[in-house]
RNA sequence: UCCUCAGUAGCUCAGUUGGUUAGAGCACCUGACUGUUAAUCAGGGGGUCGUAGGUUCAAGUCCUACCUGGGGAGCCA
């Protein structure tokens, strides 16, 4: 089938063409002779306007017509007479696809919440909302790849199934193909792994680090961007049980490094957005203009999105241990007025959100780079600082969203990281082929892991995360 | 998992102190209109008030439990 697409359609000035286009129904409006067809086929968030000029027989065929429904439609390109557009496509003849029963079909051309879509999650990409969230996706998708193929990153495919149960990220989904109705049993009475498909348990990954620290301690230089998988019953508007995570690895590269890495990566994908999904990072901007007037003045957005997007671009991000953390929170105003739900009193216990959203929000009002965290609360593998209590750790923290990512210097010393390994009882069966790296040609190397649906969150200007993924799989929920 | 708020038409919502036959806008159907922009105007159909119990002469409204959803917290990306 020979179609042209309305994006082309709307970009183009030539009048007079004769084309085909296709796609649904987003409104008819008719009135005695002339009948008027917004048109979307996802090629852009705007519609094309089809005219109509009513006959006998249009008109028994646009009695199927209603929004939802797929039309093809062949006609000539015309400079509107109206003043909505530049363009049109008068027509001159249609074929309806398919109808959408207006009695079923539960989109309509008004606002619904996002709560609503989210229960038909099937159909909610026929919105603009989602279109733009979805267009914008595949845009960073792609800007992603090219960001690190461009500066020589391999991109490595790391397992989904893992052997090791102690990537160290959190609670993991069990991958068996056992008859859970019928386990097999040890002469202990465990479970006999030895008799699962992969001969051991296995579990769905929670991250591709170590994986992706193999190849970099070979490589150079790599990235790896797929799904992750955390059975935390996490209910949160940030928070995931399917997500998807980029995860770079550089042979070479301290925290420094490590930390320029991120705030240029992070920069260059928000210019892609706005260079390249204009119309759509737009109309979401104004969207969330919209929802916020619903609210109280106080809670209100300073910037709208773009503006967002490019203060984050135009302005350094603040690099701040977590000892000076401590410290400016302590001092603060609202530490001493009792404005926090959990005052900070001393070092060595983990940053509350409050605390993170007050260093973003209020003290440094940019992005946030926290450095230098305590061992204690941190993962086995990153390097130890000289100060024997602190590791050479990294959040990058952004307004509304927090901990967008999460990375490290990693620790090289064989010995050092084999003594964390018996300090937090891992064990060594798991962890062998990953601590070899250590043992023949050590290096220096760093990495980081963003969470991409988190990066979505901030271009499209969402605040639920469940909002920025096709299909989201959090507690109790996997319908669609 | 904890705290908190909410659930009324297909959607978005109103419903007073517990009191007659539960309302509006949008959507849909019918009609009007020579170019509309989420068209407009007139009329029409559409409800087990989340579910189950309870209090009461009387419950959409009060109480209890459960379910579903939002927001916040923890865990983190």
């Amino acid at each position: 089938m020979k179609r042209t697409k309305i994006s082309e359609v709307l970009n183009s000035t030539e009048f007079g063409k004769e084309i085909t286009v296709m796609g649904w129904v987003r409104t008819k409006r008719v009135s005695k002779n002339v009948c008027f067809i917004a048109l979307n086929d996802g090629s852009t968030i705007n519609n094309l306007q089809i005219v109509l000029d009513v006959t006998p027989e249009l008109d028994q065929k646009l009695a199927g017509v209603h929004t939802g429904a797929s039309l093809s439609v062949d006609g000539k390109t015309v400079e509107s007479m109206g003043s909505g557009q530049k363009v049109e496509l008068q027509a001159k003849d249609i074929t309806v696809f398919g109808d959408a029963n207006p009695d079923e079909y539960p989109l309509q051309p008004k606002r619904h919440s996002l709560e609503f879509l989210r229960e038909i999650a099937h159909l909610r990409f026929r919105t603009n909302t989602f279109g733009a969230i979805f267009r914008i996706r595949h845009a960073m998708t792609f800007a992603i790849h090219n960001y690190f193929n461009s500066r020589g990153f391999y991109n490595i495919h790391t397992p989904l199934i893992t052997g090791s149960d102690c990537e160290g990220a959190g609670e993991m989904f069990q991958v068996t193909t056992l008859d859970l109705n019928n386990l097999p049993k040890t002469e202990e009475g465990k479970i006999d792994y030895t008799q699962d498909f992969f001969g051991k348990s296995t579990n769905l990954t929670v991250s591709g680090q170590l994986e992706g620290e193999l190849a970099a301690t070979a490589l150079s230089q790599i990235y790896t961007f797929g799904p992750t998988f955390r059975a935390e019953n996490s209910n949160t508007p940030r928070h995931l049980a399917e997500f998807w995570m980029i995860e770079p690895e550089v042979a070479f590269n301290d925290l420094e490094d490590n930390m320029d890495l991120a705030e240029d990566m992070l920069k260059y994908l928000i210019k892609y957005a706005l260079d390249n999904c204009r119309d759509d990072v737009e109309f979401l901007c104004k969207r969330r203009e919209e929802e916020q007037k619903q609210k109280p003045a106080n809670e209100r957005d300073e910037m709208n999105l773009i503006e967002k997007m490019e203060f984050v671009l135009h302005n350094d991000f603040a690099r701040v241990t977590y000892t000076e953390a401590i410290d400016i929170l302590k001092n603060s105003k609202a530490n001493k007025t009792g404005k926090f739900v959990y005052p900070v009193d001393g070092w060595g216990v983990d940053l509350q959100s409050e605390h993170e959203r007050y260093l973003v929000e209020k003290h440094y009002k940019r992005p946030v780079i926290l450095i230098d965290y305590p061992k204690e609360i941190k993962a086995f593998y990153m390097k130890l600082n000289e100060d024997g209590k602190t590791v050479r750790a990294m959040d990058v923290l952004f307004p509304q969203i927090g901990e967008i990512i999460g990375g490290s210097q990693r620790e090289e010393s064989y010995e050092k990281l084999m003594s964390r390994v018996e300090e937090l009882h891992i064990p060594y069966k798991d962890m062998w082929w990953y601590l070899e790296t250590r043992k023949f040609g050590t290096v220096p190397h760093s990495g980081f892991g963003l969470g991409f649906e988190r990066l979505i969150l901030f271009v499209t200007g969402m605040s639920n995360i469940r909002d920025v993924i096709p299909f989201p799989r959090t507690p109790k929920t996997a319908e669609f």
